[in-house]
DNA sequence: AATAACTTGCACAGTACTGTGCAAGTTATT
DNA sequence: AATAACTTGCACAGTACTGTGCAAGTTATT
């Protein structure tokens, strides 16, 4: 006998486990505790079907955790400004886009039980910003009365409280997002304003091309 | 029949209630969900024997909350400072000292489940910090980028931030809690430092009263 | 010394889950 | 139209708790 037709698997068990994933990235941020009833009912599917396409609790979780993950790696590394402001601005301004996601990250960043996975999923992440730090100490830009590490877990904490313990529909949201992190790397409020208003790009305003002093390369 | 001899009771009774009670602080700090048997254990009893001293989980929580929240309150009553920048520092350095309660109210109030109660319990707190921010935003020495509520927020999570996840044996610990609230209420770095410098008494240092000049970077 | 107060250990009922097996259905793909 | 793939619902075993009752033991107080 030769091996069993290998056929690929069915379009809608392809969009359901999508709408899982989706599904429990949505409840997990909300809840990190989100029973596995309540994320296959929220998707539309028996808990039963659920084990169908994960193996356990776990295994699904990783999934978020890395895909997440996947994304602020990616987002980190897009961001090359020289300058240690300039740069820990746009990185803010970029992650808080992808809110959603950062909410699961943060919510599972915290549940102890996920800790040691989540670590090693964003150290790519934490390594461009322990980097952007480094350089804000070292040309004076930044501040130098904490130290790296210390520094990059308090910016990281304040990026968190911005992001989930603010209102995410709020105009002033993401500004908020990016000043609180820039406030925590030493600035006072009013060198964050002022820097904001020289880089309006980096909140991603549409309407700010005619700003007067715009002048960062692409 | 008289009424049944009214006995107080039992000295090893009340040291028993008052174990409890302290390791159920320092579990719960360490785990929202600590179980019942863990607190009761580390407190050096049997989980059945809880019971007898707190009729379920909510009861003991309860307490625990109301206890940490007056102490809270009763120090934010003691800040008087007119300046609001002095005033934020003082309040944030006293609160610091009752790190092991402000761990527990730190962790409970990022529970859902006490959420509500946690809130009512530290109304005074949140009332004094919110007055100190206002009084800051009128005089222009903290930040007006944001209003009043949301800063709160922020400031709160600021403080908590450096308070759960710094260690607190560092000798810096405390001074970095200061510094990480006033960075978020606007000022840069170098103004915090400055700020105290000028006064040493704030983080409580007995040898601080002559220092003229204490170098904070290393 | 007497005794009320307290603690322990065990059994038990209840809750809220996770994960698996299986038969009976439904649906996408061939 | 045939069929493999998928989903459902149910039953079941297992885990990790919370909270109560009760008998037997221990200890502080009178």
């Amino acid at each position: 006998m030769t091996t069993p037709a290998p056929r690929r698997p069915r379009q809608d068990a392809v969009d359901n486990r999508a709408g899982i994933l989706s599904a429990a990235t949505t409840a997990i941020a909300h809840d990190p505790q989100a029973s596995i009833d309540t994320i296959a009912r929220s998707a539309g599917l028996s808990r039963r079907a659920l084990y169908g396409h994960f193996a356990d609790r776990n295994a699904l979780v990783t999934e978020i955790i890395d895909a997440g993950a996947e994304r602020f790696n990616r987002i980190a590394l897009s961001v090359t400004d020289p300058d240690a402001q300039l740069a820990l601005a746009r990185l803010t301004s970029l992650l808080w886009q992808e809110a959603a996601h950062v909410q699961v990250a943060a919510s599972i960043a915290l549940d102890d039980a996920h800790l040691a996975s989540t670590g090693k999923a964003l150290a790519p992440l934490r390594a461009a910003v322990a980097a952007i730090l480094q350089r804000g100490q070292d040309d004076n830009t930044l501040r130098t009365d904490v130290d790296v590490a210390t520094l990059a877990r308090l910016v990281e904490e304040a990026a968190r409280a911005a992001i989930t313990r603010v209102d995410a529909a709020l105009p002033e949201a993401r500004s908020l997002a990016v000043r609180t992190t820039l406030s925590m790397a030493g600035l006072s409020w009013r060198e964050t304003v002022a820097l904001l208003e020289q880089h309006p790009e980096i909140l991603g305003d549409p309407a700010a091309d005619a700003a007067p002093a715009t002048d960062v390369e692409r």
